[in-house]
Formats: C-alpha cells, structure tokens, sequence
DNA sequence: CCTACCGATCGGTAGG
DNA sequence: CCTACCGATCGGTAGG
C-alpha cells in the first residue's frame, strides 16, 4: 500500500563496507523522518484543518525541532501537496488491486461493489488520514500543486466511468450519469464526516455494512427473480 | 427568509421628536452593520476557510477598520458560531415553508422532492454562504457553541425521518435507515464542493436538475405502471 | 465604531 | 537536522 515516493534526496550510492556507518543510518533515517513527518501532518490536518495547524505543531508532535520540517519540505503548502499525492497513490494502488483480483467475468454490480468497498477502506480505513486531508483541504493548495492532485484524481473518478455505464444500460442506475457520479462521490465521502471506525467495537456499522447500504440505496432491485 | 436575530443591543426606546436624531440612524445602523459583519464573515469563511480568514480580512471587506468587529461579536469563534446559526435558522425556515405549501395527501415521494429541493435551495441557491460555512467549519466550533447549532440541525434532519421511513414501507427506499439518511444528506451536501451556480447560464445543471438525479438515484422505480 | 496598541504566534531562514 | 532569529500577521483590548 505504501507506493514509493519521489525522493528529493541523493540517489542511493553503493555503500563502502568501512567507514562512516552513521552515513547509511542517516539516509534510511531521512526516509523515516520524512514519511513521519507526512503521517504526523495528515493527522493533524485532517483533525484541526491546514491553517490551524502549524509547521511547529508537526514538528512538535514528529519529536523534532521547529525548523526541522523545512529541511524536508519546501514549505508548508509542499507538505501539504505531499500529504494529497501520497494519499491519491495510495487511493489509485487500492483500486487497482481490488479490480485486479477480481475475476474476468465479473458483473458489473460486483465491480461496483468493488470500488465502493476500496473507496471505504482508503477513506475511513486503518491510516486513513491522507484522502479526507485531499478532500477537505483542497482550497489551501496552490494553483500549480493542486494541478498534480487533479490528474491523479480524474484517473481514479475515471476508474468508475465505465462500470457506470454498464449499471444504466443494465437498467440498475437511473439518472444523468455525470451527476449520478458526483452524488455517489458524495455519499461515500462525506462518511468522513459522520463515521467513527472506534464504534465498531461497540455495535456500531463496519465497512462493510457501509458498503451494504451503498448498494441497496443506488442501485435498482434486481428485477430478474 | 431573514428570520429575526437576537440582537444584544438595547431596546428600541420610544423615540422622542427632536433631539439626538444621530441615535435613530445608528441604532439602524447597529443592526445593518452587524448582518454585514454575518454576511461578509460567511462569504470569506466559506471561500478561505475559518482559520484562514482573519478578522481584519472581514472587516475590511465590510468597510470597517480592524478592531470593530470585536464591538458587534465577543470574539471571531463567536462570529463563526452566529454565521452557522443564522444559516440553520434559514434552512429551518425555508424547509417549514417546503412542506407547508404542499397539499396535505401529498405522497411520500413528493414530500422527499419537497425536502431535497429546498437542501438544495440553502445549499447552492443565492446568498448560499452560511450553511456550507456550518457544513465545513465544524470543527472549529468550541464544544460550548457547537451544542446550540447541534440542536437546530438535529430539528433539521428529524424532518426527513418519517419521510424515508414512508418511502422504505412503500418499497421505494432499501438499506439500512439510519445510514441511508446519512448517505442521501452526503449526497446532497457533496454537491457544495462541486456545484457551480454561474454555469447554469452555460447549459450547466440547474437545481432541479440536481433534484430529478436525487430522486433517479435514491428511489427504486415505481412498481405501479 | 475608530485609533493605537500589545503580546503571542507563525512561516521561514542563516549558518552550522 | 538543531539553534537562534526575523519580519509579518493575528486576535483582541483600552479608551474614547
């Protein structure tokens, strides 16, 4: 799930067997502090907002200094960016695996039930602060950045385009097809709103009935007995 | 549709003919400059959001210099939680009328339609700021005035229970209740993020294109022919 | 509601 | 990645 990233750091030299050990420790370190400093910030984005939390708040919580941050990150819009594109990766890996895994002749309301079912996990699943950060955040990020997250985003929307279709022309979606789309998006994102994973323990609905009800609710009843 | 405020300044004392007629023109005044401190504040939050948008952002855009809207609101979480109040106070009273001009055997599925056309009308209809400001600024609401806006909300939602319940008996409606109810306002409230009302000049969607594809979308075909 | 102001915090940087 | 720091901005207030 953890796609590789970009790394703005030195290419990977082959190391010397003598000398300067530390120097290996530092560059696997580099990675481990960056991808902290990536999982701290979409936690605390996605909990107090972008503008509420401060670099020296991430730092704090990541057990660095205040300055550390920009050692890493451009500036604080790039962490952001960073926070969104590693999160649309991880979104876009979900997806592909959960249709991958999916046998050939698969009906369309099974692919369906597939994509809704990786849209949840990604969403309100286990580390699951990178997407609502994307969602919810979006006007903090600048022109130029916000390009990038674009063209990850229409891949994964696109993903659902044809599965669509195939439920309409099936006679199972009713309504305008683009704005079908959008209100399906709604619904399953606006669950990062309302829907507590901690709750489950206590009785409360899994991923799967979420899923359940994605289904029963878009989709017409199946008319073939 | 600009239901009474509360408003914490004095009384309005009987009027005497002469003398201090200044006092007439700022009491007006009092009342006019605070709904444009509400009116500007929801505009900015919803554009920038809270923690983006300073006080002296606000003021400026209202024409007033940066202390004076601390004289109309004890402080900018105060003027936050009167944006989101006012904009359940509209919603409450655009929903009352949606269902009030509508004959009493009406059916399930034309109340539903009553009910998401107004949503649509607070939502994404003119001077629209408030209720997505309530929407998306939640969490930046201290616990003590989030309970005054729960209350008025939760009004709001309870209308639509009895509705989906006639729907579901009906046959028209399938899935899990409670968790339909919350997928149908994400729908719904989604399309904030999305909806653009300056295209509809442009063959965009209007909002009752908006409300046939809810309506498509949510309800299973009429059985009957 | 304006003028003038304060203490606190913030993003970011130099220099190591 | 830390130390020490800067200029800018912010929420809020006194006093009229």
């Amino acid at each position: 799930m953890n796609l590789p990233h970009t790394e703005p750091g030195p290419p990977a030299e082959p190391r010397r067997a003598r000398g300067r050990p530390r120097k290996t420790a530092d560059e696997r370190d580099d990675g481990n502090r960056r991808q902290l400093l990536l999982q701290t910030a979409a936690r605390l984005f996605r909990q107090q907002g972008f503008a509420a939390t401060s670099t020296r708040d991430i730092a704090a919580a990541a057990g660095m200094q205040p300055g550390s941050p920009f050692y890493h990150f451009e500036n604080k819009e790039a962490l952001l960016a960073s926070v969104m594109l590693e999160g649309m990766q991880r979104a876009l890996a979900t997806q592909a695996q959960a249709l991958a895994t999916q046998p050939a002749d698969a009906t369309p309301e099974q692919r369906l039930r597939r994509l809704v079912q990786a849209h949840f996990a990604v969403l309100l699943g286990p580390d699951s602060d990178f997407i609502p950060v994307m969602l919810y955040e979006w006007r903090s990020l600048s022109d130029t950045q916000r390009g990038d997250v674009i063209r990850l985003r229409t891949a994964y929307e696109a993903t659902w385009v044809p599965v669509l279709q195939a439920l309409q022309a099936a006679g199972r979606l009713r309504g305008d097809l683009h704005l079908v789309r959008l209100m399906i998006f709604g619904a399953l994102n606006w669950s990062a709103q309302w829907y507590d994973p901690q709750r489950v323990a206590q009785g409360g609905a899994t991923l799967d009935d979420l899923t359940d009800t994605a289904m029963d609710l878009f989709l017409q009843a199946d008319a073939a007995p």
